[in-house]
DNA sequence: TTGAAAGCGCTAACAG
DNA sequence: CTGTTAGCGCTTTCAA
């Protein structure tokens, strides 16, 4: 590997020479020709890690999110890689697997790799943010919201529970359970809540025991869930899926007993990219994830170039796709 | 950040010692212990871009794949990451988008960042390795075969396309179309190779002309294709997909048009993870993803830690999962 | 505009 | 077993 006293000597400049030519301050345009010329005889690449340690900050950001496999977060992913390589960062994916520990773990590695910003969906409530702070870094905060002052980009989540609630009950429906993730992840607990006012609001009377399931929020927490409620002396007529995830597992399950979509209504939070559904047989609130990401990747540049605002807080619509009414 | 140095005077010993201790060797036990309780008193982590530039070597791995949408993709990450976690090296997922400059952005960094090895789906045929292979590290080539001398690991994919093709033939079809990637990679042509093969042995005089497709290996292209399939003026009765996303493409439109799997034969080759349909529905030819990126990791951490035998290819068998037959 | 020189924090000889 | 020391390759004052 070449180095920058190679090229250095190679175009008769001195290295600090070599190193402006890299760096854009001002040279003179032979000394700039006679470098590049060398470099490129070379093959010269410069050194990040020594760049790094120098100037002790990198053009890397982390995105730690729960669950790689999940369809939601890697439009999440695409969303903040596109962002951050049109600015010259590099996205290092870090998968937590919605373990807290493995996600210390990333979090450390982004302190010690001098990463210089942090995009994160916590993997829990628990997830602690202290230390990175102290760094000094940027940390923004998607999908989840989190009890530090930080930069945040969420879904209208009270309001996709709400929709997708309303859009069951206008087609019909009556007895809508929902499945949700983790109560104590805030996205799920506000679906839910948007899940309860909008069925309590139609339906005063309706007795909600027994009808709210909390799951993991992956396809065998769906199934779950949704094997119980069909179980239940007196089964919901339609349920509302608190992820992609949960809605695909609840689906599966509705399919194998016969009850295919329309006949069990189906709203599902979130998209659905791979399904092979007729399109209109389940309601879908599309969740727009990319953007998120897009959204969250801007934000976090902004900060690592100096921005001192206060913590921002955004909230990303939602768009309703609605099945076709029952027959 | 505190420095080994920092430690070092607070431990009251050498800065060579407070390294000594964090890499392992041997220190007598009351230095380890004063210079742990001096790290957790002044919350030190070391620095790793420091020890990566003295080291010329970081625990990091690079994995190149041109699709991190695809579940196919995502899932052998996870193998991936697993194996090498475990092992204590952090893993970067580049996302190529399928287009060799990107690629070749990432394997730059790659080398510039001194990780330590490479795992690349490639984005094409054309993917230039030499640079890579000239600094001397360990590349790992998955489900794509390249025309360099290094380890691989492949699917068996000429088999998977016949086993596809055959499942159709015993339930009764005829006119069996393939829909397949790329015909420029490997596995796009291997694949159609073991459906030529497959389809003519069984009717010999079968016209195959207009009934193979090359499309992107993604949903669009299987929904572009399988519409023009449809359009023929004698439409296959059966469709073999080239990969996961392909299948859902074809077997979208096919809902559109009314014609739900078992009216029109599928066979899909690779997973279905997020489908709803019955899964007795559509043959799936099951492609091991996670395992071929936990064998591709252990093969990359063997050669990073000095492996010299010859490059060897790994196949890996699939499983095939049959439709019910058709009534 | 250019060069000399001093580190960034760590590791690995080399002595002791 | 432990300390001293010389860099890894780059950037960035400071002078010229």
């Amino acid at each position: 590997m070449a180095t920058i006293y190679d090229v250095a000597e190679l175009a008769g400049v001195s290295p600090a020479t070599v190193s402006r030519v890299f760096n854009g301050t001002s040279v003179s345009d032979e000394k700039v020709a006679a470098v590049r010329d060398a470099a490129a005889k070379l093959s010269f690449t410069p050194n990040r890690t020594a760049r790094t340690l120098r100037r002790q900050s990198s053009e890397v950001i982390a995105l730690v999110i729960p669950d790689i496999e999940n369809p939601y977060f890697t439009e999440m992913a695409r969303g903040v890689e596109d962002v951050a390589s049109e600015a010259g960062y590099s996205v290092v994916l870090c998968n937590s697997d919605a373990q807290v520990e493995k996600e210390a773990t990333y979090l450390r590695i982004a302190i010690a790799e001098h990463m210089s910003g942090i995009i994160i969906a916590t993997a829990d409530e628990s997830t602690n943010l202290d230390s990175i702070l102290a760094t000094g870094r940027p940390v923004v905060a998607v999908d989840r919201s989190t009890t530090y002052d930080i930069d945040g980009v969420v879904m209208a989540n009270r309001a996709a529970g709400t929709s997708a609630t309303k859009n069951l009950i206008d087609a019909g429906y009556r007895r809508i359970a929902y499945i949700g993730g983790p109560e104590h992840i805030d996205t799920a607990a506000e679906r839910a809540a948007g899940w309860r006012t909008a069925l309590t609001t139609a339906y005063p009377d309706l007795d909600l025991s027994g009808l709210q399931r909390f799951e993991t929020f992956r396809v065998d927490g769906g199934r779950a869930a949704m094997e119980e409620l069909l179980a239940l002396p007196e089964p919901p007529d339609a349920v509302v899926a608190g992820n992609n995830l949960i809605g695909v597992g609840a689906i599966q399950v509705l399919t194998e007993h016969g009850l295919t979509p329309p006949e069990v209504g189906v709203a599902v939070i979130g998209s659905l990219p791979f399904t092979t559904l007729s399109p209109s047989a389940v309601t879908v609130v599309r969740l727009p994830a990319r953007h998120m990401g897009v959204t969250a990747a801007r934000m976090l540049l902004e900060r690592i170039k100096g921005d001192k605002q206060p913590a921002r807080t955004v909230v990303l619509r939602n768009e309703v796709q609605s099945a076709s009414p029952r027959v």
